[in-house]
DNA sequence: AGCACGCCGACT
DNA sequence: GTCGGCGTGCTC
C-alpha cells in the first residue's frame, strides 16, 4: 500500500457541517492531549490509533490520534492537522488503553508511553535549519562583529548547514540564544523548517518514467527511429510509471536503453516514498516441528490446570515455582501451543539478558517461523519489521523482552513472564513500567492468562497467591531426577585470621577448582560488580553496620568520613569498634573480574580462562563464540558476572565459584536479601546440569548471614518466611507500596536545597493524610551520576490508592512543578525496584 | 522538552 | 544606553 492510495478500514461518515476533531497526545512530558482539526481531506482516514504530523508551537510533531470529536473547547485556536503518516492505527484500542494506564500509574505523559509501545525511530520531526545568506557572508568578512555573533555566523560558514541544537553543542557556553534571533531578524542567517521523515517507515524505490509533458509524437518517432529496444522501453513507459524493479522484469536489459532515453530528454527517474510492507514470512519447507517432550507426572498435573484456564479463556494468573532444570520451558512452549491450537496468540517475555541464540532457537524449533523475537540487539530497522510482522498477523507468537508487552497482537490467548522476578522487568527511565504487572493489567482487560515462573519468586508475586490474586503451581521436582548442587559457604574472614590467606581465593576454592581442572570439567567463576557503594564492616567477625529503621545497609562517605542511611537519612561518624565485638571496622574496597582473572591466571596458568563482561563483551558475537568454545570443552574456566547466570547451559560446567557474595548482599536496598538469594541460587543452578552432580562455593565475610542457609539447603520456603517476616516488621512492600521521587542537579547546593524545600512542602499535607509516610529527603547511594548530585524522597502508603492521591497532591506543589530555576529534574517512580 | 518573552544587572 | 543571563509560562 502506497501513500497515494489511502484507506481507512472504517470510512468515517464525512460530515460538512460538523467539523471534525481528533485529540492528540504528543511523545513530550506533557499531561493531556491537544486538540486539532481534521481538514475535510483527512476525515475520511483519521482514526482514533493513526499516527499525524502536527504543528506544535514553532515545531513540528508526530502524534498519535486518540479520540475523534465534532465539538471542542472554544478557549484556545486550534490548529489543523498537517499530515496523517499511516494507513490503518498502528495503536489498537488494546494498546491505547495499556499505554493510557502506564501513563496514569507510572506517571509519565500518555504520549511518552505510546512512544515507548512503538518502534523506536518511527517518529518524524521538524527541525530548523540554518543556512548563511549572501549579506551575512559579506558581514561575517567586512562588518566588526561582537564575539558570540562571529561565532555563529562563522560555524554556519563552515560547515554550510546547522541546526541550532548543533550549534549550541559547538559552541557550548559561547553560545547566545538572543544573539541568534538577531543574525535571523537580520536576514543575515536563513532558517528553514525541514522535516526529517523517518526512514524506519518507509522504503524509497526508483521511478522511472516518461518526461511529461510528452514531445511531439514526430520528434519522438526522430529520436528513436533507429534503436528499437529503447522504442520498446519508451512504451512501457508511457503504459504509466514502471518501477525499476518491474521494468527489469519485463525487459531484462533495459538499462543502456534507458539510459538513451535519459539522455534524450524522454524519460526520468523520480523516487517514490512508500510506506516499509515487512516481506511475507516464508515458510522454511525444510522445517518440522520438533517433538514435544514427554512430561513428568508433576508437568502434567501443573499442565492439566493451565489448559483449563486456557480454553476457558479466562483472565487468571498463575505463579509457577519451579527450580531450575524443572522443565518449565517446556510447560511455557505447551501452553503456547494450546493458545495457537485455539486459533490465539502467545507473548513470552524472558528477561533481556537470558534471550540468547539458544533460547531463540528453541522456540524455532517449535514453531518454526510463527515466532517474532524482539531483543535490544536488532538495528532499528529489523526491530520494526519484527513488530510489523505483529501487525500483519503473519506471526502468532512473540518471544522478546520488557517492550514485547506491547506486541500489537489481536486474540492474546496468553503471556508467559519468564524469570518473574527480574529486575530487568522494570523500565528504568520513563514510563517506568514494570512489564509484569502491566502483563497483568492487558491480560485482566483480554480475558488472557498469565503465566509467570521463576526458581525463585518474587515476594511480591508469591505474597499475591496468599491473598488468593494468583494461583500457585509448583514444579519441585527436576527433570531426569538431576541432583541439586551441593553449596559450600567458605568465611573469608577465617580464612585471613587463621589461614593468613588475604588472596581473592580461600584454600577451599582453590582446591576445588583444582580438582575439577584434573577432571577436565568445567568451572564458572561468578563475581558480582554492581557494588558500587562503599560500606563498613568489622574485621574480626564481619558484622556489617546498618540503619536500625531501615533495615538497609549504611553507606559510607569518606570524604565526610560519615556513614549514612541512603533511606532516612540516618547520619553517623564511622565508629571506632565493632557494635557486636569491639573488634576494628574497615571499609569494603571491591576488586572487579579484571584483578579476579588476574589472580586466576596467576594460579592455574595452565588453565584455558575466559572473562565475559561489559568491558570485554560486545555485542551478542561474544556470547555466541564463547558458548561455542564452551560447549566444545575449549575452556576450563570462565569468569563473568550477572551477564552469564541466565539462557546458558553449559552440562559440563561442575564447579560454581560465587567470589564474593557481599556485594550483593550489601547494596543498600531493603531487597538487597531477596537479590542475594536469587542470584546465588540462580547462579548455583548453573552447576551440573548434565550427568555429574554440580558443587557450589559460595565465600563470604559473613557466613552467618540468614540468606546463605537458605541457599545452601535450597530452601525456598522457610527463605520466604523469614523475609516477609522481615518485611512486616518493617512495612516494606509487598505490605505496603512506595514511591520514589529522584532530584537530580548539577549543582550540589541548589539540588540539596531544592530537594530540602520538596521535602517541607510535603510534609506539611503528609502529616495529616492518613496511611502515607514520607522517608528521607536523603542522599541517594549513587549520589553521583554523570556530574550530576541525586537525592530522594520516599513515600510509603498502605495501599496504591492513597499513594496515587499523594503523589497527585505532590504533583501541585510549586516546589516539585519548578523546582529551583529548571535547573534540578525531578522524576517519581512508582513502585521502584532500585532505590540508589 | 523546546522556545519565546520579559525582567534585571553588567558593560561596551 | 545595549548585551546577555536567567526565570516563567506556553505549546491545541
Amino acid at each position: 500500500m502506497t501513500t497515494t492510495t489511502i484507506e481507512s478500514p472504517h470510512p468515517r461518515q464525512k460530515s460538512e457541517d460538523k467539523p471534525v476533531f481528533a485529540e492528540v497526545v504528543l511523545n513530550l512530558p506533557l499531561k493531556g492531549s491537544f486538540t486539532y482539526a481534521v481538514p475535510p481531506e483527512f476525515q475520511p482516514i483519521v482514526q482514533p490509533g493513526f499516527r499525524v504530523f502536527v504543528p506544535f508551537g514553532k515545531r513540528k510533531l508526530t502524534g498519535y490520534v486518540v479520540a475523534l470529536s465534532d465539538s471542542r473547547d472554544a478557549t484556545f485556536k486550534i490548529k489543523d492537522i498537517e499530515d496523517v503518516l499511516d494507513t490503518g492505527p498502528v495503536l489498537s484500542p488494546e494498546i491505547m488503553s495499556l499505554t493510557r494506564w502506564i501513563a496514569d500509574y507510572y506517571r509519565s505523559s500518555w504520549g511518552e508511553a505510546v512512544k515507548a509501545a512503538l518502534p523506536a525511530g518511527l517518529e518524524d520531526e521538524s527541525r530548523e535549519i540554518l543556512t548563511l545568506s549572501p549579506e551575512g557572508l559579506q558581514a561575517l568578512h567586512s562588518e566588526d562583529l561582537n564575539e558570540s555573533l562571529s561565532l555563529i555566523l562563522k560555524s554556519v560558514a563552515q560547515r554550510g548547514q546547522v541546526t541550532p541544537a548543533q550549534m549550541r553543542r559547538l559552541l557550548k557556553n559561547k553560545f547566545s540564544a538572543y544573539a541568534l534571533a538577531r543574525l535571523k531578524q537580520s536576514g543575515w542567517l536563513q532558517s528553514q523548517l525541514h522535516i526529517k521523515r523517518s526512514a524506519i517507515g518507509y522504503q524509497y524505490e526508483k521511478l522511472a518514467r516518461a518526461v511529461s509533458p510528452l514531445p511531439d509524437p514526430e520528434a519522438t518517432e526522430k529520436l528513436l527511429r533507429r534503436s528499437p529496444k529503447q522504442q520498446a522501453v519508451y512504451a512501457l513507459l508511457l503504459e504509466g510509471d514502471k518501477t525499476l524493479k518491474t521494468l527489469a522484469e519485463q525487459i531484462p536489459t533495459y538499462a543502456a536503453p534507458f539510459k538513451k532515453l535519459r539522455e534524450k530528454g524522454l524519460a526520468e527517474i523520480t523516487t517514490q516514498k512508500n510506506l516499509r510492507e515487512s516481506e511475507a514470512v516464508k515458510p522454511d519447507a525444510s522445517w518440522s516441528p520438533e517433538a514435544q517432550l514427554p512430561f513428568t507426572p508433576d508437568q502434567e498435573r501443573t499442565y492439566k490446570e493451565l489448559h483449563h484456564s486456557l480454553t476457558q479463556g479466562e483472565f487468571k494468573t498463575y505463579l509457577l515455582h519451579g527450580v531450575t532444570g524443572s522443565g518449565k520451558t517446556e510447560l511455557y512452549i505447551r501452553c503456547i501451543q494450546k493458545a495457537l491450537e485455539l486459533k490465539k496468540t502467545a507473548i513470552m517475555m524472558v528477561p533481556e539478558i537470558s534471550l540468547t541464540p539458544q533460547t531463540v532457537a528453541r522456540f524455532h524449533a517449535r514453531f518454526g517461523t510463527n515466532v517474532a523475537i524482539l531483543h535490544s540487539g536488532l538495528s532499528q530497522k529489523e526491530r520494526f519489521l519484527e513488530w510489523k510482522k505483529i501487525q500483519e498477523k503473519q506471526v502468532s507468537i512473540v518471544v522478546g523482552a520488557r517492550s514485547a508487552i506491547f506486541a500489537p497482537f489481536k486474540n492474546l490467548g496468553v503471556i508467559v513472564i519468564d524469570e518473574e522476578h527480574d529486575t530487568s522487568y522494570k523500565q528504568d527511565s520513563s514510563p517506568r513500567y514494570h512489564a509484569r504487572d502491566t502483563a497483568i493489567i492487558r491480560a485482566r482487560s483480554e480475558n488472557t492468562v498469565v503465566i509467570l515462573g521463576s526458581a525463585t519468586p518474587s515476594l511480591e508475586s508469591l505474597s499475591n497467591t496468599e491473598s488468593g490474586k494468583y494461583r500457585y503451581l509448583s514444579l519441585d521436582k527436576r527433570v531426569q531426577g538431576r541432583l541439586l548442587p551441593v553449596v559450600e559457604i567458605v568465611d573469608m574472614q577465617k580464612e585471613k585470621d587463621e589461614k593468613k590467606n588475604f588472596t581473592i581465593l580461600s584454600g577451599r576454592l582453590k582446591a576445588a577448582i583444582r580438582h575439577r581442572l584434573d577432571r577436565k570439567e568445567q568451572v564458572f567463576l561468578f563475581l558480582n560488580r554492581r557494588g558500587t557503594s562503599n560500606y563498613i564492616f568489622c574485621k574480626e567477625c564481619g558484622f556489617v553496620f546498618d540503619c536500625h529503621h531501615c533495615s538497609v545497609t549504611l553507606t559510607y562517605h569518606g570524604r565526610e568520613d560519615l556513614i549514612r542511611c541512603h533511606y532516612c537519612n540516618y547520619t553517623a561518624r564511622v565508629p571506632k569498634t565493632c557494635a557486636d565485638c569491639q573488634g576494628e571496622v574497615i571499609h569494603f574496597s571491591g576488586f572487579g573480574t579484571q584483578r579476579l582473572e588476574d589472580e586466576i591466571k596467576r594460579l592455574f596458568p595452565e588453565a584455558r580462562t575466559i572473562r565475559l563482561d561489559r568491558d570485554t563483551t560486545r555485542g551478542r558475537s561474544a556470547f555466541e563464540s564463547m558458548h561455542k568454545l564452551m560447549n566444545a570443552g575449549e575452556i576450563d574456566i570462565l569468569i563473568g558476572t550477572q551477564m552469564i547466570t541466565k539462557g546458558h547451559d553449559f552440562p559440563n560446567v561442575t564447579l560454581v565459584g560465587v567470589v564474593h557474595a557481599d556485594i550483593s548482599l550489601n547494596i543498600p536496598d531493603f531487597r538487597s536479601a531477596e537479590r542475594s538469594f536469587q542470584l546465588l541460587t540462580q547462579v548455583a543452578g548453573r552447576a551440573g546440569r548434565g550427568r555429574v552432580p554440580g558443587q557450589v562455593v559460595i565465600q563470604t565475610h559473613e557466613p552467618e548471614h540468614f540468606v546463605f542457609k537458605f541457599v545452601r539447603d535450597h530452601d525456598f520456603k522457610n527463605f520466604y518466611e523469614k523475609e516477609i517476616g522481615n518485611r512486616k516488621k518493617l512495612n516494606y512492600p509487598p505490605f505496603t507500596r512506595l514511591a520514589a521521587l529522584v532530584m537530580e542537579c548539577e549543582s550540589e547546593s541548589i539540588g540539596e536545597k531544592a530537594t530540602r524545600d520538596l521535602a517541607e512542602a510535603m510534609k506539611k499535607f503528609i502529616a495529616c493524610t492518613k496511611g502515607i509516610e514520607m522517608i528521607g529527603p536523603s542522599p541517594a547511594a549513587l549520589y553521583q551520576i554523570k556530574k550530576k548530585y541525586r537525592w530522594h524522597i520516599i513515600l510509603r502508603s498502605m495501599g496504591s490508592g492513597t499513594l496515587k492521591t499523594a503523589l497527585d497532591r505532590v504533583a501541585t506543589l510549586k516546589e516539585f512543578k519548578s523546582p529551583f530555576k529548571g535547573k534540578v529534574r525531578i522524576s517519581i517512580d512508582v513502585d521502584p525496584i532500585n532505590i540508589l
